[in-house]
DNA sequence: TCCTGGCGATGACTTTTGTCACGGGCGAAA
DNA sequence: TTTCGCCCGTGACAAAAGTCATCGCCAGGA
């Protein structure tokens, strides 16, 4: 159904990462050359946790989730939309996946193997800088989402994610912030760290509070600072 | 107490550390002519999260946690001992600190301002390798945490610290694997992500099924695999 | 049109966690 | 030695999170 959007040109796609941006398109289309593309049905998994890394892959199209755990329950760690790379840093100390990736939508992605990419990394020093600024930030991530599990309750850690997720795919309308909630409560409480029933109460009671209003599955937030006042106290 | 072991030269120090082996001891030398010594007693603070990056710091001596969370509880996200480094990733991308770093013993440390680093970096590319390495081992082990937080109970995460800790620093006698616990319920707790009392308790549980045997704070674990075991499931 | 599968809401419970309060042990400093 | 300050262990609760089961809605395929 989305064929109308073409896929982008291997050499485009790379070159907007954050890896592998400010590279000359000489330097790209070096890269490109040893890529190879792949589609991803919705649901398909693209490595497995402790699986031994053969490579990154660069998301020309779609969405891939990160998540650990098998069973039933699952833990989403980062999702990379278009133009973002996973399974990184597995090539950087020849380690395994840290972490289960699968396609989160129809999904194609460019695969880069782990040696040509180490051969690139020796060539052009300046990536290895882009990919300490990328693991920074990712690291940076994951102390927040710690400190949210284990630290905060649930409704909190709901809160800021519908914040987050408002402040970044939403618009403001005359009765405050608006989002159309991409995800089912399922997804959902597999990022906040829970299990579907509960996103659905603790969804309830922030409605109740009157600090989200719910319809269908777009959301409003009538003031964000509000919602901004509950995620800090408790 | 610890003056009988002098504090170890600045060079030695820095050498120690994966993030600066491998680099000749000229440029160690190099390295540490930037860099200040400074001593902490336990408890006190290094730099608190959020805080702006002003360089990283290398342990020379004693053990440093980083950590979140500020009233009461906290959740301790990773320690470094002798030989290693704290703070790094915030100078590969200027953001500001993680998390919250403070000594968890008396300790000493070098100081290496964030400009100098970055100069270093870019006039040594092997560092930044290292770096990637680093951070990617990191990463690992953030991930873990994130699982052991949102999916497991406490039982489990307690049994896996115990048997990790065990591992690392323990010796085998003919009772089964034994290890003195350096630390507190209320530490322990703060790296489980929990609190005191609940530590108390799973701990004790432990005991009653056998999985290990306490003793003041001498710990032994009769059967490995039992406990491993224990982890799995749950 | 009728069935079926996925999703959301919710009630009834159980289990796990967390909180408070108390008592006892132990070592360091007064 | 006595007094603090920590730290452990516990009981009694309270609250949060998770599990199970049910019901209604809706969309897509037969």
């Amino acid at each position: 159904m989305k064929d109308g959007e073409a896929p982008k040109d291997k050499v485009t796609a790379i070159g907007r990462t954050l890896l592998f941006s400010g590279l000359t398109s000489g330097q790209l289309e070096e890269l490109a050359s040893h890529a190879s593309e792949r589609r991803l049905w919705k649901g398909e998994v693209l490595f497995v946790a402790g699986e031994e890394a053969r490579g990154l892959f660069v998301v020309v199209q779609g969405a891939i989730r990160a998540f650990r755990g098998s069973g039933g329950r699952e833990q989403v760690i980062h999702v990379e939309h278009t133009g973002a790379t996973i399974g990184e840093m597995a090539v950087f100390d020849d380690g395994p996946y840290p972490a289960t990736a699968a396609a989160d939508e129809d999904s194609t992605v460019l695969f880069i193997g782990k040696h040509d990419f180490q051969q690139f990394l020796l060539n052009h020093p300046q990536v290895a800088l882009s990919a300490l600024k990328l693991l920074a930030r990712r690291l940076r991530c994951h102390a927040e989402l710690v400190e949210s599990l284990s630290l905060r309750e649930v409704g909190p850690r709901l809160a800021r994610y519908l914040l987050a997720e408002a402040r970044a795919s939403g618009f403001r309308s005359g009765r405050g912030l608006q989002v159309e909630l991409g995800l089912s409560n399922q997804q959902i409480a597999a990022r906040v760290g829970t299990v579907r029933e509960v996103v659905s109460r603790a969804l309830s009671r922030l409605q109740q509070e009157g600090l989200v209003e719910l319809d269908g599955r777009s959301l409003t937030i009538p003031d964000e600072l509000s919602l901004e006042a509950f995620c800090q106290d408790c």
